[in-house]
DNA sequence: TTTTGGGTACACAGACCTGTGCACTTAGGC
DNA sequence: GCCTAAGTGCACAGGTCTGTGTACCCAAAA
């Protein structure tokens, strides 16, 4: 039996269009009164699930916060898969940057709450990239890990300004050049300069 | 006495507030009220120089647009000098990310004003660079800028959600590396690793 | 049938926000 | 002395926000 009329819990409805609005509006720019609006639901129903507002913003974040599906391709390939789908995320016209880096520059240094699931996730996109660099046996993936969320940020930054995907082929090609670098082989030379003068096919 | 208490022009001392304020706590977060108080005139003075609040807004971010000193240091110093002065501004207690960013994801993307300013901001860094790139023969001179200002912004990003001024370290090896792939002799060779082996196809 | 839990409708308190109106004061220039 | 400009103090209109209180409805369980 499947539950066509009602397809999901109340929480989860609340939470789902609390999320669309949240992101794309902005949390301070949404009230708990458009919320229950859009969700079709009285404004006490909302606060029957959830006791205030900072309550429903965290449960917002938390559940953004999904981890990264484990994948069989070369870790190599896993890490530049990344900045290709960055690049689709940033051409969809609901983009609108991190989610969690948003919160925490909208919300202000006082709320202690958002801005550590905040750095938790941040972490964990890190601690990400640093296991398939171990994989793939670069000695200073910590820090090469680092330098990749640099990446990674800065054209989610620059994207959210100037709503140009073009950041995250550029985030990638630099990418490259941070992997080779590393020692980590990365498929052909984007670089067509002088270097090479021979085997270089068109 | 000469003038102690009134060391400059009415409007620039509520910009000065303004500013403070604006950026520490957040746009949203802060009342022209707030504002008046702290300033020690009254809400109608405020009025009197700027006509509404989203002027207000749009002078700190117009007065935040400051351009970069012209320095006659060679430009690859200049360049990487350019993390050193983040990862100071890191360290400071009042730093809070980028406000032109910070202003973009708290607005929203329905204030074309901001978004506007932002993008000449974000440009005009990216410009700077080029420049610099170009001074240095750089072929690719555009592309490589793009990519250092992810690495600004990344940072920034990073250092706002995580209060780490080793973000701009970061930043500055990873710069290194790109310019060094670019040709540009950026002093010592940062990573001692095997790479020393020209033409051994492992 | 009765109870009970979840939802609704709606008003309201209390706070805060932007922006205006108005009468008053104060200081400097003529 | 007089006039003007700038600022003050304060009230207030009209809006939004979070959060609560209350009375009601309805369906399913006991």
């Amino acid at each position: 039996m499947a539950p066509p009329p009602a397809p999901q819990t109340m929480k989860e409805r609340i939470l789902q269009t609390a999320d669309k609005l949240f992101y794309l509006q902005g949390i301070r720019a949404i009230g708990v009164d458009t919320i229950a609006a859009e969700v079709g639901i009285s404004k006490r129903t909302l606060y029957n699930h959830f006791p205030s507002k900072d309550a429903l913003i965290a449960a917002y974040l938390e559940r953004r916060f999904v981890s990264a599906r484990p994948s069989d391709k070369p870790p190599a390939e896993q890490i530049l898969a990344t900045f290709d789908s960055l690049e689709r995320r940033f051409a969809a016209k609901d983009f609108r940057g991190c989610p969690f880096v948003n919160a925490v520059a909208e919300l202000g240094p006082g709320d202690r709450a958002v801005k550590k699931i905040a750095i938790a996730f941040k972490e964990s996109r890190r601690l990400w990239f640093r296991d398939r660099l171990t994989e793939l046996g670069v000695a200073e993936a910590d820090a090469l890990a680092t330098q990749l969320v640099l990446l990674v940020d800065g054209s989610i930054a620059q994207d959210l300004v100037r709503d140009d995907p073009a950041m995250a082929r550029a985030a990638k090609e630099a990418a490259k050049v941070l992997l080779r670098n590393a020692g980590v082989d990365v498929g052909e030379d984007a670089n067509p300069a002088e270097k090479r003068s021979e085997c270089a096919p068109d």
